[in-house]
DNA sequence: ACAAATGCTGTATGACACACAGTATGTCAA
DNA sequence: TTGACATACTGTGTGTCATACAGCATTTGT
């Protein structure tokens, strides 16, 4: 992948980010396992992007978060909560509205 | 629309303003003109925002401009060039993916 | 015993959406 | 005829976020 490249996925993934994690946080899970899970899904983060994510988004109070100390090593988990719900279903709509104008001007394109 | 709401749209506008502007662009237009289109097609974008757009992907060697200084006042006409056909096509397909991945999430928490 | 995987923290950096300020012409109604 | 509003740009902030970079500690596999 090329320098230009990782810009200009990383652009893209503004806003996707927040949404991916607000859905993937309907369970609970804590962030190495989060990155697996991505990946399973078919798509790929850096733990750089993703522990950042996680705070930022606790901070904001989407997500709640309780350390579990009784396994293993200390885990964070983070969970969404109401307030993220709310916040996760006005950027799913104004991601559909996006999508609305793109495909409008994608049937423009392929038929000029 | 409260402040929140106004850096929601925000963060979500990155990525997906280039795409529409790199659609639209399939047929030349300036600036003013392309406000007015976007707002019939039924998105809407501040001056603010468009203009430094254009001027950034026309920098990038993603768009081409003239002036048009025959016609009323000066008009700056942009139009997308084959850089910003091949930047467009991957921007697409990220978003593509993306859209994979969300309805795949969906789908768990519909139904979990 | 040593590398690799696990599981986190904190701080810096750069790009972009948007803000704010400015310039100048054209149109139309009071 | 003047003043408001639409048209049509430029230039330079500012704040947020994805990502980079550095660091720390434990566990597992060989």
């Amino acid at each position: 992948m090329s320098i230009q490249d990782n810009k200009i996925e990383a652009e893209m993934n503004r806003g996707f980010l927040q949404i991916m994690v607000l859905l993937a946080l309907e369970t609970p899970m804590y962030g190495y396992m989060m990155l697996r899970f991505i990946e399973e899904i078919g798509y790929s983060i850096e733990e750089n992007t993703l522990y950042p994510i996680l705070r930022r988004l606790d901070k904001n109070g989407w997500l709640s978060s309780r350390w579990d100390v009784e396994h293993d090593r200390p885990k964070k988990y983070y969970k969404i909560t109401e307030e993220g719900k709310m916040i996760r279903k006005k950027l799913l709509s104004i991601r559909q509205k996006q999508d609305g104008i793109i495909s409008k001007l994608l049937k423009e394109v392929n038929n000029g």
